[in-house]
DNA sequence: AAGTGGTCTAGACCACTTT
DNA sequence: AAGTGGTCTAGACCACTTC
């Protein structure tokens, strides 16, 4: 069924010999990439066929994968370039690797994800996870800014979330998101209710849709009144305002959110690499 | 001189035969790291005493360095264990690869590296580098605050800098600086104006300081009188607010700035992966 | 003891740049 | 043609985990 990338001068191609594929100077004509026009080295094809199995669902996050002796062998390279091509993965955080046990997928259910895409810290003490308190959630047609950001037409179905987030009993985030309405059906106020920690995790586990990247954009703004009231402090107080695009496998936008953040106790921390 | 990793079980510790130091499974006993208490793998070594030549100044920023082979003779490793070092450099923003050409040190003078700590971008339009305009710049003892943040004593000598920022004529940013005064002895007003492109350039040419990672925390905030005017703007209007801390070789922290950022037709942009 | 990822080596060849 | 980084292989051994 796989086992060959599907590109190009193929490694181990026809696959008679059983023997080892000829090392050293005859290496390259049974297995280095060839002068074709769109050439990719053959760990990147290799990346590429995980993200396939890890997309596909074959591997589900928390679980462990293949080991890069066995990789090596179903792909007929050598365990080097399996062991670049799983690098990288690591690299955006799609799989961990932990030595001595193996590469597992990751998932949004550890401690270690929580702060991934939520950068609120509290000045002062600890970081935790804040508690989620639902407002509304409904399905209805997506505006067009919506629609665009989300890659779908304006007036699709999409699903409408408002929440507050608090901190130790005191409200800090007020928050909506819009969901593509196909890949959510069947989300509802109760099973947000239900679910403790962040909806990444329930995203992941009941609908099987994987963020693995997001983009923000973010502002200054006074607070109107509404969220004044929602985050218990005056209107015109300013807020940091996060315009959040996450995306899944195949660079797909699957998730706008608009968060209002009271940052009186709380700051957003970013590390400049 | 060098030559040598500092630690356990040296590479080619003595070095008498001039042949090729024994290959396959004697290299361990030659070669290998040792079981000493405080392990770590060559490769970070070797990664640690390259990083020790670009903070000495052995290369310069935009400078090449040496090649592999030449880096890989010289410490007595292999040429993949040299490499595994500068990939880790490279991916850290160290040091910059060009295939054909080698590998150089990298400079804050280049349109690549301007927008690295400067994450404020237009809404619509591509982005370009802010004119600056300086308001004040003069000596004076650290407050506490400062002090601490910079890893001074409460009273040490400290530079100051004001500045407003625009864009297209739009003043969007002002901005506060406080740089240790030891390390940037005779940086006046006029060399700040005479000088063009972010102040990292001139910082890593005319004070050999190199700024390699910042640390950033974000607040909104209300414009005060004096601010909104030099913004043109109203009082009261939100403003983004980042604080954030530069850091140089040996994590040490050598800039503390507090900007205000206009975020009516700029947004801050961050990218989670 | 066996299996996994992590390190290290040596050597080949490829793609790109410069001479 | 020569030099540089980039890819690929094969094999050895180390560190860690599990049986």
């Amino acid at each position: 069924m796989n086992s060959v990338p599907p590109n190009q001068t193929s490694p181990a191609a026809a696959a008679s010999a059983p023997a080892t594929p000829a090392p050293g100077a005859t290496a390259s004509s049974s297995v280095a990439p060839s002068a074709s026009p769109t050439f990719s080295p053959l760990y990147q094809q290799i990346k590429a066929l995980i993200t396939q199995s890890l997309q596909s669902g074959e591997w589900k996050p928390g679980e462990l994968i293949p080991s890069e002796v066995e990789l090596a062998n179903r792909f007929k390279v050598s365990q080097g370039t399996v062991r670049k091509a799983i690098d990288e993965l690591a690299a955006e955080n799609l799989v961990v690797r932990k030595q001595g046990k193996g590469t597992f997928v990751s998932t949004h259910h550890e401690a270690r994800a929580h702060f991934r895409f939520l950068r609120l810290m509290p000045d002062e003490g600890v970081p935790h996870y804040p508690e989620s308190k639902f407002i509304e959630v409904r399905r209805l047609r997506a505006p067009a800014d919506v629609a665009r950001l989300l890659d779908l037409k304006s007036g699709d179905a999409v699903i409408y979330i408002k929440r507050v987030q608090s901190f130790d009993g005191v409200p800090t985030i007020v928050e909506e998101l819009w969901l593509p309405g196909l890949l959510f059906k069947g989300l509802t106020a109760e099973r947000l209710n239900e679910y403790k920690g962040p909806m990444y995790g329930l995203f992941e586990s009941e609908f099987g849709t994987r963020m693995i990247r997001a983009a923000e954009k973010i502002r200054a703004v006074c607070a109107a009144e509404a969220d004044a009231a929602l985050l218990h402090t005056a209107p015109g107080t300013p807020l940091l305002c996060a315009e959040r695009v996450s995306f899944t496998y195949g660079d797909k936008p699957v998730e706008l959110r608009r968060g209002l953040y009271l940052t009186e106790r709380h700051h957003y921390q970013n590390d400049l690499n």
